[in-house]
DNA sequence: ACGCGTAGTCAACACGTGTTGATCCCATCA
DNA sequence: TGATGGGATCAACACGTGTTGACTACGCGT
């Protein structure tokens, strides 16, 4: 390999020499420095900068004014156990709403999957520096693997970088960006409830989601069934979720409703009915948390509850750049409500049980 | 606001001070330096590094290293008008291969939205910089405004930036990265010609896909209707789709099969149908191009050309690496195979169109 | 003519690091 | 014992930039 002679990038004083000047003045022109130049004088350097094709070094700026001046990056670490948090609908969208909202403030980004930056020392040391980084996002699912690895790289965040929210799960005492899962089961079974059902199975996550369930139930007189309440597993949601539906189908008095922990449950779960046999709404009704992109696409639509994704991703930036501003002081928790969204899933617009 | 002290960091000099030794040798410890340091010495440094917690400074470290050595990132722009490109599907998959691969290269990678690099030459000044980016990738779909500011923000790329990959659509001379078209429209149409469909209309992209559905109906003797070549709207895909589903649905005689450009299309046209009382494939088979996540898990399961995703992103790095290797010379553009996947939504499993 | 303020410029320091020429000290060998 | 070598360390330079103290020249007032 012929060693090509590397062109040196174009340095302040390439274009000072250019302009006949010493080079502060080309640092006063690009800042509109401190101090005044005479206007005739910036244009001779302007017209230097321009032939010359200058472009200030990032890494000297940063060196000298201590990263926070010269704008430092916004860290956003996301996933679970791989980088398939991209792959995810749900979590698409909050991250399309992290990146829209830094955006809007101007703010670059740098993003981090779980896998790389929270189970993996080495390469959180390499990449993740309190010089280019000011504030973090974490956007981890539920489960995560308590690793000592894990632990001690926590430990790393919460000294080196002052400023740290968590969107979906909290994690130690960072301030938290959530949705309402209690009140979103509530409005999903209470729906079905209201249109006559009194056998829901619940395709399930155990987290506030399942005292939601629970509570709508006993409101509205009827019997928590523990039975009815079915396993998935998030490593495989599709998978599980369509034995688990299978399971119900086969239960005797079969369910007449089914309430899923999210939309890609409930479609896992629209899949198993069709194999069996089964018509949605008419044999058995389902809702769902998420409203994804799809929910509202294929067919029957799905009733499901409206997470406000986007505006979670936009009130988790906000919450940073108030800890930011007000230094280190524990900015509050955010708890986003929900709305219930009718399509087809459901039946509410066919038929009510009972009723006909 | 008290402006509480800011913290300084930790410095080499003040690990070299704690330790008693010079500063040099604290930098020789680090980098298991050019020169040798007496291991009782090393373990003083070691332990002074470890009390104080002391990090190197990445900025000082790139600007005296010359980024190239201190570890550059790679660049990754992606999208369309908007952030969008997170939330659909076919390009989630792209973006996680490209993350997957640049993990397994130890490469960070720093992400762009089309919006912000290449459609405001203020953003792409402050934050493209070739101290920071020694490689780019494209991630750019077919239709983007040609307006000035983008022109001459390509010209900053090609001047600036060394290697450049493109995945999806070429853009100047510079490598690409694609799946076979033609190819992946001639298997979809060809399937249905073989299930004994002859009417079949196209919910198009008007690329290489057009030409491989008219080669297809010629290969196999069927005349060429543009008649069933229907537009969609990149920018409002299911509601286009939707729209020109219904107009294929009025027509007489009735095409008994949809050809959609990728899956969202296939999706939106089932939508359509099934709004309209017909059943999938029965009354219409459909065929499309994308393999998507959720096109197994829908139903009925959608039959459609599965695009090599992951592999088209793990191509595109190995481009770029081979680019850095022997610096400019022209790498090779690379067009990826394609292959069948038969689900419900063709009808293959079904019966054959006038042979039952 | 002299003093003085000011606009404009230059030289020099600092940021924190990697690296090299020079220095010190001690062991080894003639 | 004196010279030699080399292991270990230090001081100093360089990377490219932002900023401050010092310097020059010029205009103005007395």
């Amino acid at each position: 390999m012929v060693p090509e002679n590397k062109k040196r990038a174009v340095t302040q004083q390439d274009v000072a020499d250019a302009a006949g000047v010493s080079r502060g003045i080309v640092s006063y022109v690009i800042n509109n420095g401190p101090r005044d130049v005479a206007p005739e004088t910036r244009q001779r350097v302007l017209a230097a900068i321009r032939d010359l094709g200058y472009q200030p070094n990032k890494n000297a700026q940063r060196l000298k004014l201590g990263s926070e001046q010269a704008g430092s990056s916004l860290g956003i670490i996301a996933g679970g156990e791989s980088f398939n948090v991209l792959e995810r609908p749900y979590y698409d969208t909050i991250l399309a709403g992290l990146f829209e909202e830094a955006h809007r403030l101007g703010q670059e980004v740098r993003f981090f999957s779980f896998f790389d930056a929270l189970t993996d020392p080495v390469f959180f040391n390499n990449n993740i520096h309190a010089d280019e980084i000011s504030g973090l996002v974490l956007v981890l699912p539920a489960l995560f693997p308590a690793t000592e690895d894990f632990q001690e790289i926590l430990d790393k965040i919460a000294e080196r970088i002052p400023n740290v929210v968590c969107l979906e799960e909290p994690i130690r005492d960072w301030p938290t960006v959530v949705f309402d899962r209690a009140a979103a089961a509530r409005l999903a079974v209470g729906h079905l409830i209201s249109l006559g059902h009194q056998r829901i199975a619940y395709l399930s996550i155990e987290d506030e989601r399942l005292t939601g369930y629970r509570q709508s139930l006993l409101d509205h007189g009827l019997s928590y069934d523990p039975q009815l309440v079915l396993a998935t597993d998030e490593a495989d949601v599709f998978e599980s979720t369509y034995q688990s539906t299978v399971e119900i189908i086969g239960m005797h008095p079969r369910p007449t409703a089914i309430f899923a922990a999210n939309d890609e449950r409930a479609i896992s779960a629209m899949a198993a009915l069709h194999d069996r046999g089964l018509r949605v709404p008419e044999d058995v009704a389902i809702v769902s948390i998420d409203n994804i992109g799809i929910a509202g696409m294929i067919r029957p639509g799905l009733t499901t509850v409206d997470v406000p994704k986007k505006r979670m991703a936009a009130y988790a930036l906000q919450v940073l750049m108030m800890q930011k501003q007000f230094q280190n002081r524990q900015a509050a928790s955010v708890v986003l409500p929900v709305q219930l969204v009718v399509r087809d899933s459901c039946g509410a617009r066919v038929r009510r049980v009972g009723l006909s």
